[in-house]
DNA sequence: AAGCGAATACTTTTT
DNA sequence: GTATTCGCTT
């Protein structure tokens, strides 16, 4: 019997409680992933509660991987496939699965990304004949979105509307909806809103899932939006034995949907719940959580409350200021180098952090450049990569031979001939028998195609009927083998003699590795299966934290993970926080740098760089430090500045004005000095001129006359441009 | 039909 | 710096 014997008070009558509801505030570090392992564990030992009728949420695969291992090593004899421990999307994915044709659905359904979604926005923007620059895809996209996570149809949208712009983006949600249906595929969203259809409509499925999960817990249950509430309501609404932990200064999805009146509401729902408080924090030192909550403490709707250690004070929080991105990456680099020989620390106990992705290209650098070991989480992932999509877009038309959009992806990859006027017809002809592309192949003799295009259609349709009719019986990483052969594609990447394209075939080769460990690990696994796991993978599920490597990440992925020192990058205005439009908005920051402080154990640095490159070889921006900085109390900051000689000065920087007026907060009083010429002109050698682009530039050569010259510009940061003067747009400014 | 060069837009954050 | 799109050439 395990005891509870290593826990607080607070945490132990947490995991005791299991008669009435229970919410858990956990602050960061308070023990909650122990709380909610040991909780499972006595649930299953108290024997009430068999393993297999427990249900356990969490944020990420990876705490669920995590949070499963730390219960089968306190119950080494427990079946492990009993437990069912997944993301609300994932368990969502389970259950759809079984019950597809009660929704209209067949079971093999596809999961569609964010990539996937916009195409077929695009597609329907382009029927519609609309201007796609006025519906862009990704606005649109994250409109549909917000509007189907707050229960709002395509009926209710357009009756809200107030202008044609409105009507005619419920119209393309009402298309939107129709072709997931059509395509038999579903977007993340879809994952959690169909499975409060099913409840809604057929009861005795919701009964039968209320029997199959008798008790409920969620973790980081401040992130959870309308949907993923609901989904819980409807599975514990009735027997009420349910356990969930949140901190709301952890809440950073706010943009996603992450409501947090759902802690509010949680009470509504479960008026018996016992509210309990973990506030002791064992992670950090006593600098760290002071840093931390003197931050956080300026946020308007918090309910206050301070964490407390009975940890050392520990050493200060070192402040740095650079030049730019390269001097801030260059000291973090230098001060790991120099921890790593002195302070006998491992490259994993490392992270940097940071606000946008794009801020790691320039850490990454300097770290090939000292060859200092790193991973990085986040980015372009693995699975967005344009050859495993590829290869997946195949896999998944196998598997579902209603994706039309996996099939528009492959129809003519390697390019075999079948280009826009063709598919063009055929898209026509499956409009007309109300099928998918890939069934209409079954017609293509009829087609009014050349008899080329005739025979490679027909092959193409006998390739992937072929291989479907074997991916019931075999496993599909045999599925995937026969595949890459009878496209040849390896011959397709290695022929090019291009290093680029070996890579990819690289990257292909891992796919295969990994589709070969997804089926050894599970033996009865089919294509279907196996495809479900990829798309609800993360990054983060793929970062090995065993390897001893210094971890690059975002703040929003580092969230639940520890490690011994933290660099906390960018920290300026505009950046960190980023762009904010309400206090709601700088709230959410606040939170956000929050949980980036409280990711440390013993050391925290803190940098910011007085000019940053936003795009890649774009005129600096200068930027202002954050005021996160200025809340923290100087007597706990060891602030490194920059000398006197690299101090911003107009000596130093010959183009600061420039500059400035670039900048954020200086685009009120745009440079003055130069006198902007309206027009083509005469470009002269020397000559300066402007980029709506690339900023102020130096004329270095001119080929050819008149509008149609080329001219080659020098452009700051060493950037050397050749510009159509038709079409480059050039302002003239005088020299 | 496909491949190239050039211009454009784009970056929050993620299941 | 990357993805994407467009126009032009073959």
């Amino acid at each position: 019997m395990n005891n509870q014997n290593n826990l607080n008070k607070q945490q132990r009558e947490a995991v005791l409680e299991i008669e009435s509801p229970v919410l858990i505030f956990a602050g960061a570090g308070s023990g909650k992933t122990r709380v909610l392992t040991q909780k499972i564990v006595h649930l299953i030992e108290s024997n009430i509660y068999p393993a297999h009728k427990i249900l356990s949420v969490t944020f990420t695969n990876k705490a669920a991987t995590e949070m499963k291992t730390r219960v089968k090593s306190m119950l080494p004899e427990m079946n492990d496939s009993s437990l069912s421990i997944g993301t609300f999307h994932s368990i969502a994915a389970r259950i759809l699965r079984f019950e597809a044709q009660y929704l209209g659905y067949e079971r093999s359904f596809t999961i569609y990304d964010t990539e996937d979604g916009k195409k077929l926005i695009k597609d329907i923007v382009k029927e519609m004949d609309l201007n796609a620059s006025m519906y862009n895809a990704r606005n649109i996209l994250s409109i549909i979105s917000s509007n189907k996570n707050n229960f709002v149809s395509p009926d209710e949208l357009r009756e809200k509307s107030k202008n044609p712009y409105e009507t005619k983006m419920a119209d393309i949600y009402e298309k939107y909806q129709e072709r997931l249906i059509n395509n038999n595929a579903m977007d993340f969203d879809e994952l959690l809103l169909q499975p409060l259809y099913l409840f809604r409509d057929f009861p005795e499925r919701l009964e039968f899932y209320r029997q199959r999960y008798q008790y409920i817990l969620v973790d980081e249950y401040q992130d959870t939006n309308k949907p993923q509430f609901e989904f819980v309501k409807y599975l514990a609404g009735d027997h009420q034995r349910i356990t969930v932990v949140g901190d709301d200064d952890q809440s950073i999805y706010g943009w996603r949907g992450a409501d947090i009146t759902n802690i509010l509401e949680f009470e509504k729902t479960f008026p018996d719940a016992n509210i309990i408080k973990l506030e002791q924090n064992y992670r950090s030192t006593k600098h760290i959580l002071k840093a931390a909550h003197s931050v956080v403490k300026h946020n308007t709707k918090r309910s206050p409350k301070e964490l407390w250690t009975d940890n050392n004070d520990g050493s200060l929080i070192t402040l740095k200021q650079s030049e730019d991105e390269r001097g801030e990456a260059k000291f973090i680099v230098s001060r790991i180098q120099r921890s790593y020989k002195s302070d006998n620390k491992k490259f994993g106990d490392f992270a940097i952090l940071y606000r946008t992705n794009a801020q790691s290209r320039a850490i990454e650098e300097k770290l090939i450049h000292g060859t200092i070991p790193y991973s990085i989480v986040g980015g372009l992932k693995f699975f967005e990569r344009k050859e495993i999509k590829d290869v997946l877009a195949y896999l998944r038309l196998i598997a579902n031979v209603k994706d039309n959009i996996s099939f528009e992806r492959v129809v003519n990859f390697p390019t075999r001939g079948l280009g826009m006027t063709t598919i063009r017809k055929l898209s026509i002809r499956a409009g007309q028998l109300n099928q998918s592309l890939l069934e209409a192949m079954e017609t293509t003799e009829t087609l009014e195609i050349r008899p080329a295009q005739k025979e490679v259609m027909k092959k193409f349709k006998v390739l992937i009927d072929d291989l479907k009719s074997q991916s019931d019986s075999k496993p599909a990483v045999e599925i995937c083998r026969s595949l890459i052969k009878e496209i040849s594609l390896e011959a397709h990447y290695l022929n090019q003699n291009s290093e680029d394209e070996a890579d990819r075939w690289n990257n292909v080769e891992e796919l295969i590795r990994g589709i070969e460990l997804f089926c050894d690990e599970n033996p009865e696994a089919k294509l279907s299966d196996y495809l479900e796991n990829v798309s609800l993978q993360t990054d983060l599920d793929r970062w090995n934290d065993a390897k001893d490597s210094i971890t690059l990440m975002t703040v929003h992925s580092a969230k639940g993970l520890e490690f011994p020192v933290v660099f906390i990058t960018g920290l300026e205005e505009r950046l960190f926080p980023l762009r904010v439009n309400d206090e709601q908005d700088l709230d959410e920051e606040r939170r956000l740098f929050y949980v980036a402080m409280t990711r440390a154990k013993e050391k925290v640095y803190l940098t910011h760089a007085q000019f940053r490159r936003r795009y890649g070889g774009d005129a600096p921006s200068y930027m202002m430090r954050s005021e996160f900085i200025d809340h923290i109390p100087s007597e706990i900051l060891d602030e490194i500045k920059l000398p006197a000689n690299k101090k911003i000065s107009t000596g130093n920087y010959p183009d600061l004005e420039f500059w400035q007026a670039n900048s954020y907060r200086g685009q009120k009083n745009k440079l003055a000095g130069d006198k902007q010429i309206e027009g083509e002109g005469d470009f002269k050698v020397n000559q300066i001129v402007d980029h709506k682009m690339w900023g102020r530039g130096k004329v270095l050569s001119i080929e050819g006359m008149g509008e149609k010259a080329k001219i080659t510009v020098l452009f700051s940061g060493d950037i050397r441009k050749k510009l159509i003067a038709k079409y480059a747009g050039l302002k003239l400014l005088s020299s």
